[in-house]
DNA sequence: AGGTTGTATGCAATTATGTACATATAGCTA
DNA sequence: TAGCTATATGTACATAATTGCATACAACCT
């Protein structure tokens, strides 16, 4: 890959809640709506847009939206390189450090009715 | 590593002069000074001075003073994972992609006498 | 000591990034 | 249609990164 990819690609990564969203994506290997990662994350909904709109723009990650909720997902036609580069990157993360985010998305998934959120998020975020 | 870790070095390293500076001490794999590298990457003292600094100060490089030169190499007492970080991501390269600073800085290394550089760096920078 | 050369640093100007809030948009439902 | 909910975006502000330049510092040489 060419090198001002490759610095465009880290610098659009090098970001703690970017590289949360990214870990959950590559863990639980779905499509993850963007009040899930709200309450997963803990992060109020602007940020998780924000960084989800980032990522989209270096076309790191792709949104499908199905009525009011749009789910996102590791951009399945990512060439080959720069899947590898990611999760490459993920794989030197202690598993620890993101374990509650993928409790909290898990408890968050049961609430899924016939595989679709139907829930928002809590607004009372700390 | 810790998430907050792995983000700090991907700030770091993500910026195109920076990651050429790692790929010739990767490649090379030997101690590289301050006017060797102003002369392979073209780039104005003063930049690769600040640069090697930002690199130093995050404990990814090292810089041995001989006399008026300061040689430069991978911190030999970088912990494993980081170091397999730094390798992996340029792996990711392609080698193209800086075999004109490679060329430059072989020349530049044929010009040291005893394995140290007795020259400066050209000052009509383009 | 004084001059020269290689390297480092401080400062100012610009640009980019992060954050917070308000509000807009899209699609649902009644 | 109106109202609601999920998501997206615009704006404003603070902060950090980058760049260019001048100059300081360090070590050598005469």
């Amino acid at each position: 890959m060419k090198l001002e990819k490759l610095a465009e690609i880290l610098k659009t990564v090098a970001h703690e809640k970017r590289l949360r969203i990214l870990v959950l994506l590559e863990e639980f290997d779905q499509n993850i709506c963007v009040c899930e990662f709200v309450d997963a994350l803990n992060v109020p909904q602007y940020q998780v847009s924000q960084h989800l709109r980032e990522l989209r723009g270096k076309d790191l990650v792709r949104g499908n939206r199905d009525g009011t909720w749009v789910y996102y997902s590791i951009n399945p036609d990512l060439p080959r390189d720069v899947r590898r580069l990611i999760e490459g990157l993920l794989e030197h993360l202690d598993s620890e450090d993101y374990s509650r985010e993928m409790e909290k998305l898990e408890e968050r998934l049961e609430l899924r009715e016939d595989g679709k959120c139907v829930i928002g998020y809590d607004e009372s975020d700390e």
